[in-house]
RNA sequence: GCCAAAGUAGCUCAACGGUAGAGCACUGGUUUUGUAAACCAGCGGUUGUGGGUUCGAUUCCCACCUUUGGCCCCA
């Protein structure tokens, strides 16, 4: 007998070798009906795996995030027949899932183009009508190797794989290398919960100098209802893209004449220099000077940090008077001649030396991106000297001025990264070991949660990095922490210790913003918009009912103005209606409604942006009430 | 950079071998308006650029530029 102990702790009696299906049955008929697949001691499996002994089963269904994960591993097996049975000469490549879908990537040599997806999609449900079968059949390695002779895709994901047994799932007559485990059969998918989402280019293993295959996309759900509510907030995050609201808003424009450059018209650097002034305010706090270096430095200087030899391919040149420069693609090398630019002793130690340095790196034209992938930049940046053994203090001032710049512009939800030894790098391993050792003391002293990135460190050193999502849940990183024991010593730094010798300090590079831009881009996208009152590029915006009232609104704008409030007067000859309407599509913070009965009491009607209502209140009021959501950075307008 | 798609008025989109059209915006007029868009009229385009095919190209073909979705890379 199988003692089979669920999830809840009950234990069930089965004999041995019933099915996962079996045990579902036993549970309940319903669950049975709606089972998809099993878990057993921890490890997913076929509803057709036996059980015997004592086990923990787990059943799974379409609600379970795992099931939902093997119904779009199944849905990628049907894609692939799907798209098989259209273009035989398809050659199959390898198909995970990923969030909120699947892919497969596929050798054709005809392209695949959105006009196909609706056959694809045809077959895909005549194949899930078909109600197939999904069978497991095992094979030893030489045997496996000799089932997908011919296919040199399949004999390479046969030679990564581990173990010495290898699963083959065929549905009726397609069959496909694969680990498993599947839904008992096609017709459990529901079909119209999926969906063919795109194609795109992909390079076999992710590597440029392999050859291009074709990804296509698709997503797949428990119901028709779950994939409507996924379109529709894929929809909603369109919305959002800070390219779209930065053309709405007037934030920025990109032109022909310089791809990748961002132009930041005056709405836009409104948010831009409202960001820095905040960013000085909190780095005066900790403790930082500022320096500014220049943009154009000689070539002999990026020879001599490294960069020549590991960021060429990154970096602009030009030439003048014979003389060769290069546009700065970092903004160490200046601050190193700044700090050479004086004497130093032990006491003076950390300096800490901050730069918004305009950078720029040439980025091949294929990873533009709006704001947030450019090939110009202004890096929130800053280099902190130290003596070794403040290293780890200065690490966790860092980490914790990253904490507080973050939580003023509501973000919560980052992921850290450690990011060790590449292959393109300057010093010597130990080194390396030793500022590696050192991050991950600051990190695990805050008790932050971080995940290892083998090999990603920059060329000069082992760093950490912060990332957050944006609203299509792609994710970006924006602050970096990047020891650096070689730069120092290749450019001869030195400070008088406490035993009168010349020793070299040690560099901590770091942004928090990241780039400038990113940081825009992603707070577009944060906010949809909604900029909080203290970065809204306009804060409140002056409604006269009609040209009779003119003359107040144009009182209540001089004085707001005269408060230092980013405000304008709509005397547009539009109904009131058209006016708020227009404010909200604005997105005005505070849209300030004024007609007779306002003019007669001294007061506007205050229409809050995202709200249907309004409240009435003197002028001096609302001015208080602004001040204080400006200076407390309020990410609510609510009063 | 690679694979694919797209580029039409300031913006969002139609038309798809035979004189390029709408909404919003803009300008003028009517309306003097009370909380998410009043009405009328007007202005606005060498259809991304350059070649080619054709009697004729926005439409078909080629190249380039830019953008979009991915891949690789990265702040």
């Amino acid at each position: 007998m199988a003692q089979v102990r669920l999830p809840d702790g009950t234990i069930i009696n089965a004999p041995d070798g019933t099915t996962v299906q079996g045990i579902a049955e036993q549970i309940g008929s319903g669950l049975a009906r709606v089972a998809i697949a099993g878990e057993v001691d921890g490890v997913r499996v076929d509803l057709s795996t036996a059980v015997s002994g004592e086990v923990a089963v787990k059943i799974i269904t379409a609600k379970n995030e795992e099931g939902l994960e093997i119904i779009r591993h199944s849905c990628g097996h049907i894609m692939a027949e799907a798209i098989c049975s259209i273009w035989p000469e398809a050659k199959l490549v390898y198909g995970p899932t990923v969030r909120d879908g699947f892919y497969y990537d596929i050798d054709l040599g005809e392209a695949i183009t959105p006009e196909d997806f609706a056959k694809i999609e045809a077959k895909m449900v005549e194949i899930i009508k078909a109600d197939k079968p999904f069978a497991r059949i095992e094979l030893g390695r030489q045997e496996a190797l000799g089932r997908v002779s011919g296919s040199v895709y399949k004999t390479d994901n046969i030679e990564r794989a581990e173990g010495d047994v290898l699963s083959f799932y065929c549905q009726g007559d397609f069959e496909d290398l694969c680990r498993g485990p599947h839904v008992p059969s096609t017709g459990k998918i529901d079909h119209k919960a999926v969906k063919i989402m795109s194609v795109a280019g992909a390079y076999w293993h992710g590597d440029a100098s392999k050859q291009m295959l074709q990804r296509v996309y698709g997503t797949a759900w428990a119901n028709k209802k779950e994939l409507k509510a996924y379109l529709f907030r894929i929809e909603e995050a369109k919305k959002r893209d800070h390219r779209v609201l930065g053309k709405q808003m007037d934030l920025f424009s990109f032109h022909k004449e310089g791809p990748g450059f961002a132009f930041l018209h005056p709405k836009g650097m409104v948010i831009w220099n409202e960001v820095i002034d905040y960013w000085r305010s909190v780095h005066t706090k900790y403790d930082y000077g500022e320096i500014k270096t220049p943009i154009i430095l000689d070539q002999g200087l990026w020879k001599k940090s490294g960069h020549w030899d590991n960021y060429k391919e990154n970096m602009y040149f030009t030439t003048v008077d014979d003389v060769d420069y290069a546009i700065k693609p970092m903004n160490c090398p200046g601050g190193l001649l700044v700090y050479k630019a004086n004497k130093h002793s032990y006491r003076e130690f950390p300096i800490r030396m901050a730069e918004l340095g305009l950078v720029h790196r040439y980025e091949s034209s294929g990873q533009l991106h709006g704001l947030v992938r450019v090939r110009q930049f202004t890096q929130d940046d800053a280099h902190i000297f130290c003596k070794p053994d403040q290293i780890e203090s200065e690490i966790i001032g860092v980490i914790e001025l990253v904490q507080e710049l973050y939580s003023a512009f509501g973000f919560k939800d980052y992921h850290i990264e450690l990011s060790t030894m590449p292959e393109k790098r300057i010093g010597s391993d130990e080194i390396w070991e030793t500022a590696t050792a050192a991050l991950r003391a600051a990190l695990e002293r805050k008790g932050l949660e971080f995940q290892i990135n083998e090999g990603d460190g920059a060329f000069y050193g082992p760093k950490i990095d912060f990332h957050i999502e944006d609203c299509l849940q792609r994710s970006w990183q924006l602050g970096t922490i990047q020891l650096d024991f070689s730069m120092p010593e290749r450019f001869e730094l030195v400070y008088t210790d406490k035993d009168n010798t010349e020793k070299t300090p040690v560099m901590i590079h770091r942004a928090i913003l990241g780039s400038l831009e990113r940081f825009m881009g992603i707070l577009i996208e944060h906010f949809g918009g909604n900029m909080p009152l203290w970065l809204a590029p306009e804060q409140m915006r002056v409604l006269p009912i009609s040209d009779k009232t003119a003359d107040y609104a144009d009182v209540i704008y001089n004085k707001l103005r005269d408060a230092g409030m980013r405000c304008t007067v709509d005397c547009s000859p539009e109904k009131i209606g058209a006016k708020i309407a227009k404010a909200h599509g604005d997105k005005v913070g505070y849209m300030l409604v004024a007609g007779p009965q306002e003019a007669e009491n001294g007061t506007v009607s205050v229409r809050m942006r995202g709200s249907k209502e309004s409240k009435t209140v003197k002028i001096d009021e609302l001015i208080a009430i602004a001040k204080g959501k400006i200076a407390d950075k309020a990410l609510e307008l609510e009063f």
